[in-house]
DNA sequence: CTGAAAGCGCTTACAG
DNA sequence: CTGAAAGCGCTTACAG
């Protein structure tokens, strides 16, 4: 194919352990042959081949990263986190979209047997036996969003977010507050959920007519909105497990004739981008999903370097209250 | 390290070439043999070393892609488009961010030597003549928004979607149009701006004092719209070189207190999720991006089947007009 | 300082 | 139908 080891040390009269030498700068080499062989290295544009020096090493460099998705605000900004990491760290990144299944699940992680020194593996719609039951058993890896023993999982304080969403809406002097929940078997929608329903609790106020569920999408929040505004005795604030759903209810609130925030508060959950541009701006709960990416990568580095399994505590990045217009709050940036 | 083909031949009493050809399902094998074998693999879950398959085979079944970036609504829609026609094809993808600069480039490129069978580039603020260094010059390749002699390109008409949103512009009523310009030494910013300058040019408008540079950042939108406020006369029209621009145009806009569309028009290019969901929504032009993201992993899967080059004609991926309500027309979705 | 050789974990003609 | 052997392109003790 492409030229090789072996024809650069023919060229420069070399052994091919020499060029080698050469190239890893490792090893005593002569100044002389040392540049006799970078030269002709260079002159014949010789490129190690990776493949082949990763069999030798059992080392790749390369960190495989498997996500329910690469596409949306949420994903890009994990990659961002994890490519920046890896960069930082002279890691590259091998991306698996694994939508759903247990099946795409098994198969993105064959794939990268070999090729990766460590995986990121998202899981919160995966139930964690199915992970456990794929996830090579040497191999550091870190799971996000998701609790697999035996190894590192990193997931973001999503009770503790919803739970100070609650409040604050609750402070705003609402009572009537709905909560639009993210997909069924889903931990992170579980999570949100069990914080509203907390805090509600502990207010004294029942939430069995204001619980819709949808599917993250803008559309499933469009239609959850227009469910609650159907029901019988229609919420005063609509929270929604992420901005996305948000958009989506606040867009079927507008079409349904009702005014954000004067006729009802709406507030979502991730703090994509979009929230700022939004008019109303949305209220939100802020996740530090590139410190997400980043701290992945920084556990695996770790872990890879210092040979043990990245297992170690569980690690729950803290999430943060970010008020804007569209829950009527006075004060918003 | 991990289990190896060696220890599942010798746990099931037979040679690892026979192993192999029941993993692969190549050659004849007795069906007794066969299922002995898949048993014990399954029992010691065995998992094929790629990287040693990958040197044998020299087949990776894997595509580099190198981007300028991984993050934002771009790069996110064209890794969708990537992903999902490289998962249709059963391909994996080897993803690099190579901020500016021809060292990340060369650094990304010499990292997939071996681990790839083709590659994606996007070149935009690459100078051909550093790409055509430092492509390799075996491996099938596809370079999007510029042009490299010997690899496929693949790019969008920019220079049609920019005269045709000036045009546009013209018929509204518009005669002094600004243009916020894209970063210099960037392809797809050059072709947008020629294409705007044409179509002004043609209708006998003048445009010294019309043209800001940005860098495609919202910001540099913000501070161009800024510049152009405070400038002698003042423009009645912002078009922008891509969306980001205009949401920080419309934003210094609003800022100094004018009224889009109603004293001033604004669009933007790309059409970016964000555009639809802005008050007023914005009027941009559509880019086929997960289009162009699907269309290089057909090329390039062609060519690593039909063992050419992947060089074949240059394709140009038609833009459209999407006309929403920041342009000020009366008809906008 | 340099080279011959073994080995990384596979695949694949070639024999049998 | 099955196995022994060479080979993919590297790295790394081990000699010298």
């Amino acid at each position: 194919m492409s030229v090789t080891m072996r024809e650069v040390a023919r060229q420069a009269g070399v052994s091919i352990a020499t060029v080698s030498r050469v190239l890893n700068g490792s090893g005593p080499v002569g100044d002389e042959t040392r540049a006799r062989i970078e030269a002709v290295a260079r002159a014949m544009r010789y490129v190690p081949n990776r493949a082949a020096r990763s069999l030798s090493t059992s080392r790749t460099h390369t960190l495989g990263v498997v996500l329910p998705d690469l596409y949306g605000d949420f994903f890009s900004e994990l990659l961002r986190g994890l490519d920046g990491a890896a960069r930082h760290h002279r890691y590259h990144l091998l991306v698996a979209g694994a939508h759903g299944g247990a099946d795409a699940l098994a198969s993105a992680l064959n794939a990268m047997h070999g090729r990766v020194d460590g995986l990121v593996v998202m899981g919160p719609d995966v139930r964690a036996d199915v992970l456990e039951a794929n996830l090579p058993p040497r191999l550091p890896a870190v799971v996000l969003g998701a609790r697999v023993s035996g190894f590192a999982a990193l997931s973001v304080d999503n009770e503790g977010g919803a739970a100070a969403m609650t409040r604050h809406l609750l402070a705003l002097g609402h009572r009537r507050i709905a909560h639009v929940a993210g997909a069924g078997g889903n931990r992170d929608a579980a999570e949100r959920l069990a914080g509203y329903r907390a805090v509600m609790a502990a207010a004294g106020l029942a939430t069995d007519d204001l619980v819709e569920r949808g599917d993250f999408t803008e559309e499933s929040g469009y239609a959850a909105a227009r469910r609650l505004l159907d029901g019988a005795a229609p919420p005063d604030a609509v929270f929604a497990a992420n901005d996305a759903m948000a958009v989506g209810a606040m867009s079927a609130l507008r079409d349904a004739g009702r005014r954000v925030p004067d006729d009802l508060a709406v507030a979502g959950f991730d703090d994509i981008p979009l929230g700022r541009h939004l008019t109303p701006a949305l209220t939100s709960v802020h996740v530090p999903i590139d410190t997400l990416g980043r701290r992945a990568v920084e556990r695996l580095q770790a872990a890879v370097e210092d040979g043990d399994g990245a297992a170690g505590r569980p690690e729950i990045l803290p999430t943060t209250l970010v008020v804007r217009a569209s829950c009527g709050a006075r004060a918003g940036p």
